[in-house]
DNA sequence: GCAAAAGTGTTTTCTATACACCCATGT
DNA sequence: ACATGGGTGTATAGAAAACACTTTTGC
């Protein structure tokens, strides 16, 4: 087969910023290199491009080597490609958010590559670009959030309200009325109240609700304004 | 310098989805492959990331080439890695969007590469996965225009209500109600009136008007909803 | 005088926002 | 009985949408 001459091919690796939300706090999972280069940095977790791989595949496979999970919520949304961002060996990177229930999440599926949750204010500071992929990550989620109905990837199949509100104060870092928030919310169309309570957070309980994921999927394209 | 070892290395490519608007039709600009391998079909401009070039320098090198152009609107939307994408050789492609002032191209600058430009409902199969490329740059592009003034990237210096209002009908095709139209834009504030008039296509004439480029820079980032 | 495109206002509906109190329950 | 968080309604202001006629002027 004919080939492209003198082109000079260049790794191409994938990074993926991953969010949790543990009903109170909104955080990021990074890992500590545990080899060499670079040993014992924080960093997101990431790696190369398999040779019969797609992005996306590549994507999925690097978040279930280090969360176990399957069918996560993964969204490419920018390439990095600064000849300088690896100092080790040019690399471009394919960076992905994904949001994850923290709770299906377990630390011990993985503990080889020492992973930890930081809360967004508390991130350490991470290897070569990365910080930057985070605050733009972070710049992404709040814009799609705004228009479509990401943020329920990161709760468990059942939540209450005080739970979805508090998750989009985290994520806009301030505070919502929650008496307009409930009727955005219920205006959409998308929660189904269920009978149970959660009483784990107060005496009086609150309902539970699930998502209707077909309403979820037909007006995922229709521009929701959850946030102004 | 340290190396990653047993790491496969692929080609990377930027192409550019370049959109231009005559004052009456959105057209796409792209070029006959004079070259083999795959040669005498219609292909959108791209071309392989340089040893020492980032991803948006390549982008702007190639336009440059192709266009004669500087200082173009280009935004990185999505990177393409399905590893049978090209036939020739694996190759991932980081996927640009652009938006000139088709007054300003001029052909006869590179027309080494045979550059045609099609009405949006006239564009020829390309090749690879170019054809799905253009389909989401226009997606992209109307998702980005609801939102932030990006179309006057489209049209000259000075330009007409009525141009700028069928640029927008071309963008979402659908016809605008013109009153409402006014009302927005001029409520937008990023207008300045000139006192002459364009007599080219009416008899009447249409005042010119010119972007407030304070403005503009200053309100991009807030939503607009010039459609919905 | 007429054809062709430019420009102009009003009404109605909907959506966003601001705001404060009662409810249910476990202790 | 009281402390804690959950849940509820109304009034106002602003934005969007629907809608049709007059103006200008070159021919």
């Amino acid at each position: 087969m004919a080939k492209y001459l003198n082109q000079k091919p260049i790794l191409v690796a994938v990074d993926c910023i991953i969010f949790g939300y543990d009903g109170e706090h909104l955080k990021l999972l990074v890992i500590k290199r545990a080899i060499e280069p670079i040993k014992d940095q924080w960093s997101l977790m990431g790696g190369f491009v398999g040779e019969n791989e797609d992005l996306n595949g590549a994507a999925k496979r690097i978040l279930l080597e280090l969360t176990g999970l399957h069918d996560v919520y993964l969204e490419q949304f920018c390439a990095y490609g600064n000849p300088e961002r690896d100092p080790i060996e040019r690399t471009i990177s394919i960076a992905y958010f994904a949001l994850i229930d923290i709770n299906k999440y377990s630390k011990q599926i993985n503990d080889q590559y020492h992973a930890e949750w930081f809360k967004l204010k508390e991130i350490p500071a991470l290897i070569f670009d990365h910080d930057e992929m985070v605050r733009s990550a972070l710049a992404k989620i709040r814009y799609q959030a705004a228009l479509h109905p990401i943020l329920f990837e990161l709760l468990p199949k059942k939540f209450t309200i005080p739970q979805l509100q508090t998750l989009y104060e985290q994520v806009y870092d301030s505070p919502i009325d929650n008496r307009n928030f409930i009727r955005k919310i219920t205006a959409s169309g998308l929660l189904i109240k269920q009978t149970e309570k959660d009483k784990s957070s107060s005496k009086r309980g609150a309902f539970y609700f699930k998502l209707d994921r077909q309403k979820h999927r037909s007006q995922f394209q229709s521009f929701l304004n959850f946030i102004r």
